[in-house]
DNA sequence: GTGGTCTAGACCACC
DNA sequence: GTGGTCTAGACCACT
């Protein structure tokens, strides 16, 4: 499920955090659910182990997840993540926001956009609760 | 009205870019309005030419920038900036926004953060207008 | 009465040691009174006995407790809490006070907070006394 | 200036971020100094680079130091601290004072060892201004 | 010359 | 078996 695009300019462990904030952000790995081991998705993805522990390290500085020697790493609840986790979020928001209202995109199609993206979240949700 | 940081971890190039993006978008520098030489700019700044270079010939592959050889750099009107830079902007945009839903954001709240950026810029274009 | 949060980066036998610690100083086990056996308590806590061994082995390095062999393990009266225990303490709070200062935190303030804990403590006391 | 221990427990990244910080709380780094580079310190004090990064780039996060790439590291100003070091550091003092309290040593006794604290920097500090 | 990233591989503490 | 720390050494981006 990991994608790793080794000629993007972004460091590895940057796409790493990507993906793992995502899938815990969407439910493919649930609140308290063990994350792989850091050897081990060293293996699968043909990493250095040092490279997966700083995308965990960092991912638990931001309260997407938690570590506990000797156990593992496990996804937090979405309720945990840090406030400044979230404020650098809005904040980005906000500037992109502006920037394309100044290009002269309408908020209306803004507000389409975010209605979207609440719509494919909510779909998403009622499929899982279905299974 | 060229801010940099010296002590801002991003490169200088990309503080320039930010600086002169913005003067584009919010119309201090008017469409067709010729753009400080890279000489001149340089001088100014007390950087190096190449630094300054760099920016303008980032700033003119997004599309927010021309230059004519021999005469200088002029803004673009707002319409050409490409299309690509707008999609970049559009799928950051929708990215942050899936997020922060998922973060358990109201859509509601990220609308009128929308609309209060909207207002900031037109209060602003009114005020410009009065000069 | 024991809180163990098996979902922090702390190692279980600190957390065992920082509950008994607080249960001892709090007056939640008195002088003298017994502790729970090792086995009982790692039954309780559903836990590896080897892990309440060093916790119980460390606490009474430090002071805090005193064991007699085929008897079990009893609370230290506070008075006998070795002397290094406080002397390590002591030097923290200089430590990090000091910093605090440094960081332009205002003396009044720090005694306000040292104030704010004592009363705190007194009210604790005086209603286990009503007990 | 910088004393580490290899035969304390704890990592030595810790142990120099604990003398930087001192460093630069007390002065002796001032505000805006640059700091040594990577490779200098880790050839002074015989240490991977990579864990003078790591010193360093936690120094960062909280607030103490800022890195620009290709520049250096930078003492930051002491009101740029963050919000959540500060945070921490009352949290700790708290928790120090009241387990002395339980251990009856007397509010008015840490009151005076944060004047005393309090006077050694002020001393410190108008020797500086002497000089 | 500076920091930033990544690899390969070692040893330790904890469970 | 897990994460935590550290070393040695390479290559890259930026100034």
């Amino acid at each position: 499920m990991i994608s790793l695009n080794f000629r993007d300019s972004r460091p590895i462990y940057e796409q790493l955090k990507e993906n793992l904030r995502q899938m815990i952000l969407s439910g493919a790995i649930a609140a308290e659910e063990k994350l792989p081991s850091v050897r081990e998705l060293a293996s699968d993805l043909a990493i250095n182990p040092n490279t997966i522990m700083r995308a965990y390290r960092e991912m638990e500085a931001a309260g997407f997840i938690y570590t506990i020697p000797g156990k593992g790493s496990f996804a937090a609840p979405l309720n945990e993540v840090h406030d400044e986790t979230r404020r650098k979020l809005m904040d980005q928001f906000s500037e992109t926001a502006r920037v394309l209202l100044q290009l002269g995109v309408s908020a209306q199609l803004l507000n389409e956009m975010i209605q979207k993206e609440a719509d494919r979240i909510d779909s998403s949700k009622s499929s899982d609760q279905t299974v």
